[in-house]
DNA sequence: TTAGCCAAAATTGGCGCCAATTTATGGTAA
DNA sequence: TTACCATAAATTGGCGCCAATTTTGGCTAA
C-alpha cells in the first residue's frame, strides 16, 4: 500500500488565495481604493466564501487591505506620511547592515549581484512590468541577504508590501528606472571596493529615490 | 423608538478574542510549545469555534504560534538565532533614530520618561511580574514615540512581541531587573544632555542585555 | 514480555446556510 | 421638480454540521 496522498488533477492548487490577491493588488490589477467584493473574488479565483474570507482577513492584518465593518474590505492606500515613514525605517534596516554586507560577500556574490542587475537592466527594454518588478525584487533580496539576518532580510520584504500597494507603478518615468539601474551598479561596485560608506549612501538615494 | 443596539449583559465582550490568547502568552499562562486545543480555547474564553480559528491564524500571521496542517496550533518557541537576530533589528531600529529622540524631547517629555521609569522602579517592589512587564512597555513606547516616526513605533511593538513568547520572564534575575532601571535613567539622562551617542550606547546594551 | 497492527475516539478544518446590516430603487408628498 | 421615506435587493458575517486525518488504546501474535 503507497501512502502517497491521491492529489487533486492539478497539484498547483497548492497557492493560497492570499498570495493570488496580494500579487494582484500589488500588480495593480485591483487598483488603490476599489471595494474587494466577496462574491466577486470567490469567482475570480475559484474558491470557497470562507476562503476568500481567511485571505482578506490576514490581507487585513498585514494592512493591505482595509476592513469597514459591514462595509466589506477595499485595497489600502497609504498616504504620504506613511510612505516616507516607512522608507525612512528601510532606510535604517538596510544602511545599518551594510558593514555586514560588505564584510560577507565573496566575489561569487558580487558576480552573481552583477547578473542580477543586469536582468533588471534587460527587463527594462525587454519585459513586462511586472517582470520588472521582480528582477528588481530578486536583485534587493540577494543583495541585503548578505547580512546574514534572515529575520531581518524577511521583516524588510515584509514592510516593502507595505510601502505602495501598486508597487509596479513606483517607477513613475523611463528616467527613473534608469537611475534606479545606475543606482544597482553603484552598489555593486561599492561592495566591491569594500566601501561601506559608498554603499550607504547609494543605498539611502535608492530607498528615498531622489 | 431608539436605535440603540440591544447589548448583552457584559459589554466588555468589546475584545477581540486574539487578544486575550495574545495575552495569555505573553503573561505565560500559555506556555512555549504548548499545544493550543480549539476545544479548550473555545470553553476559556466563552467563544465560538469559528472565533478561536480566526485568532489562531491571526497569531499564526503573526507567528507567535506555528501551525502544523491536521495537528494544530502550538505556542512559538524561537530559538536562539532568531532571538538574537530579532534582537539586533531593534538595535538598528532603536538607535537609528536616536537623534530624532534627543532632538524632539521637550522638559516636559523628559519629565514623563522620569515619571514611567519610577513607575517602573515601583513595580520592581510592589506590583506582579506582569505589572512590571507593562511598565516596561509604557516607558519604551513613551521614549520611541518621541522619534515622530508612527510607522516605526508600531513595528518596534509588533516585533518586541515576537521576541520572546513569554516576555514576562525575560528578567532572569532581580540583578538584572535592577540593571534594567539604572539603564532607563541612564537613557533619560542621555536625553536630558542631549547626547544621542550616550543614548545609543545605553539603548544597544539594554536591548542585548549584556 | 514486547512489538506491531487494527479499531475507536478525538481533533482539525472545509463548506454552506441564514440572520443582520447596508445600499439601491421606486413611489409619494410637498 | 425635488426631497424624503419605505420597500426590496444585495452584501457581509456569524454559526454549526460533517468529512478527513491523526492519535490513542487495546488486542493479538511472535
Amino acid at each position: 500500500m503507497n501512502k502517497l496522498k491521491p492529489r487533486g488533477e492539478n497539484d498547483a492548487t497548492a497557492v493560497d488565495v492570499t498570495d493570488l490577491i496580494l500579487n494582484d493588488i500589488q500588480t495593480g490589477v485591483l487598483a488603490p481604493g476599489s471595494w474587494l467584493k466577496q462574491i466577486d473574488l470567490e469567482r475570480r479565483y475559484q474558491c470557497t466564501r470562507p476562503e476568500v474570507r481567511r485571505a482578506l482577513d490576514r490581507l487585513a492584518q498585514r494592512r493591505l487591505v482595509e476592513h469597514v465593518p459591514n462595509r466589506g474590505y477595499h485595497v489600502f492606500e497609504p498616504d504620504g506620511r506613511q510612505a516616507t515613514e516607512i522608507s525612512e525605517i528601510r532606510v535604517l534596516l538596510e544602511t545599518g547592515v551594510a558593514d555586514k554586507v560588505v564584510a560577507n560577500a565573496s566575489s561569487l556574490d558580487i558576480q552573481a549581484l552583477r547578473s542580477l542587475a543586469s536582468r533588471f537592466d534587460r527587463m527594462i527594454l525587454e519585459g513586462t512590468p511586472i517582470q520588472l518588478y521582480e528582477a528588481n525584487l530578486a536583485f534587493h533580496h540577494r543583495l541585503l541577504s548578505l547580512c546574514g539576518n534572515e529575520e531581518l532580510v524577511n521583516l524588510v520584504t515584509e514592510i516593502r508590501q507595505r510601502t505602495s500597494s501598486a508597487p509596479v507603478a513606483q517607477w513613475k518615468t523611463r528616467a527613473r528606472i534608469e537611475q534606479s539601474s545606475r543606482e544597482h551598479h553603484e552598489m555593486i561596485d561599492a561592495i566591491a571596493a569594500g566601501d561601506a560608506a559608498a554603499l550607504r549612501d547609494a543605498i539611502t538615494r535608492h530607498i528615498r529615490q531622489n
